[in-house]
DNA sequence: CTGAAAGCGCTTACAG
DNA sequence: CTGAAAGCGCTTACAG
């Protein structure tokens, strides 16, 4: 009964054959559908039979061509398969299943142009709006975008019109992580922070180094190592930290991939996490809770985020002014993280 | 000039635009645009400037209405932030990106019947084809489908006009992680399977039982525990095995997500990998090599599952027969694995 | 409240 | 080799 094919005709059920069997024209049978005007109670009931009873279902692709929308979100991630941005992905698509709108996701690499490619792409699919999951974009091309359709960005504070961001305080997550090791005893903080480039990064070292300087521990440059955030590059900033030959008691890595990096580097180092040194990540992906030992992280909400960012679409699709706001950054204390050891630990 | 946006009336750029420009048919445009047929030079040459003069990009929406073909192709992948098929989206990604067409994730979420809802949006979107990772569709339901269009399934083997399967060899893969376990002495195997339904896992059981069985050491249900190939289950197959109050030196873990569980769940114990209890994965995430300690496990290489997933579905799109064959299960000996201690480790 | 008509931007038989 | 015409399945002014 549920598939149309092969019921009639062949092929699915048009908007046509409802209006037919409801007795009714397509043009009634479209503002149902579409609730754009009122009608009769009488035809109304008819048309929602028929629907129910050939199992109709709006061609979503003809739909666009005619009415301009589609139905359809883009959604600019970074990389499909990142571990973080896949929890937003994933409250993105429920949020925006349950408005019966789909996501197109496409993947921007962290590169502005080729992200620009992912915006020409999403909107030659003339997709109703585009959600940009952070990203390199500039100011003014969000601007100018959103001049077109609706644009939801995340990572950053932006104000304009047909435009919605949400930023999440990473000065503050920075902060909370560094002020966490602050409280346990540790006055000699490495830093492993992530590239110059990356406004998240730059935010949670300028946390990390606020942090210190309110508890009149005095910033050192040659304490902060750049990283890639990619487990890798926490290894390989773990290795410039020793040619620096700083010592230190604890790290505060700027996200979470970087510090399992930073852990096997402590391990095949032979140096125990945390009696040895203690480790703060950053975004809490799920594996956190399941390194060993299990890791003190800041909490990003990214599933939530990703439902927020949804919701303030549909809101700017509806015409509403999105009232969602960012949830704030959490310290989750595990076990990579104690009081530093009575005697300075390996250089 | 790239962007046709506000270049001439607003809008992007339509092929009728081309056409006038280059002084031609419409349909001239799309035959050349499409290859549909033999076109003289000249007018070849005169469209092929106008559509690089104005940038003009096909709207894939109306060519999917009128044509039939969207240049889209559906993807059901099970989860949308699973960390295994993010990388074979990745592929797809990549892969028919190149080909000029878009992927559409959808999640089945584990579960027929959302995997069924997934074909009808997919349908409804008019995708030129689905490609389906995994899943729970019956062979029967997958048969029907590609019927209407070209189908391409992994994680089973089966054939049918206009549907191509790519099975990775679980059972040797499940054989072979047993093995390196005898291999290296060691007789008393705990596994930690997947569930019932879920075919992989069935398969990598039945490899571990092979192994087992040819290398004359009885198998013994109770050294089995099910769980869900999530983290948390590790850790809960792993407290059933204590449960069992069976003896083991070393466990196979159905898929690395377990093993992270099983390994937290020695490490609250006291137990140490590999010195008390070996341990080997099976589909080598990105994070197995990052674990304490990296781990030993099966190497799936998603990645280029999802390549190949999609140049069979670009080959089933062109008529031709796909010749892409699945790679070999492959065993990644790190350190979570070494010979058994002379003493039995903690029941 | 409701229908007939035009049109969204393409493609595809149908005729030359 | 190439054009005019019809049509894909809807939506939306335009008239009642």
């Amino acid at each position: 009964m549920k598939t149309p094919s092969g019921q009639r005709n062949g092929g699915p059920v048009t908007l046509q054959e409802v209006a037919a069997m409801a007795g009714v024209s397509a043009s009634t049978v479209s503002r149902i559908l579409n609730g754009t005007a009122v009608v009769s109670d009488a035809k109304k009931q008819a048309v929602e039979e028929a629907i129910a009873h050939l199992g109709f279902v709006p061609n979503p692709v003809a739909r666009g061509l005619a009415g301009g929308r589609t139905l359809s979100i883009g959604v600019i991630t970074q990389a499909i398969d990142s571990p973080f941005y896949g929890l937003a992905m994933r409250g993105i698509e429920e949020t925006l299943a349950s408005a019966g709108y789909s996501a197109l996701f496409v993947s921007g690499h962290w590169d502005a142009e080729a992200e620009a490619r992912c915006v020409d792409v999403l909107r030659s699919r003339r997709v109703d709006g585009i959600i940009i999951l952070t990203g390199r974009l500039s100011d003014t091309a969000l601007r100018n975008y959103a001049r077109e359709l609706p644009v939801v960005v995340t990572g950053r504070k932006l104000e304009a019109p047909g435009l919605y961001s949400l930023n999440f305080d990473n000065v503050e997550g920075g902060r909370l992580a560094t002020d966490h090791l602050l409280q346990l005893g540790h006055r000699r903080i490495a830093c492993i922070a992530g590239g110059d480039d990356h406004p998240d990064a730059v935010n949670r070292h300028r946390g990390y180094r606020a942090a210190l300087e309110a508890a009149g521990v005095a910033y050192d440059p040659k304490m902060v190592v750049p990283g890639r955030y990619f487990e890798q590059s926490g290894m390989e900033a773990l290795d410039r930290l020793f040619q620096l030959r700083r010592r230190f008691t604890a790290i505060f890595a700027a996200n979470d991939q970087m510090a399992f990096g930073a852990m096997l580097g402590l391990h095949r180092r032979s140096l125990r996490v945390p009696q040895d040194v203690s480790l703060v990540g950053f975004d809490d992906l799920p594996a956190a809770a399941y390194s060993l030992p299990p890791m003190s992280t800041v909490r990003q909400p990214v599933h939530e985020i990703g439902r927020l960012s949804a919701q303030a679409m549909l809101d700017l699709l509806a015409g509403k002014a999105p009232t969602a706001v960012m949830p704030e950054p959490e310290l989750i204390a595990r076990d990579s993280t104690q009081p530093p050891a009575a005697e300075p630990p390996a250089r």
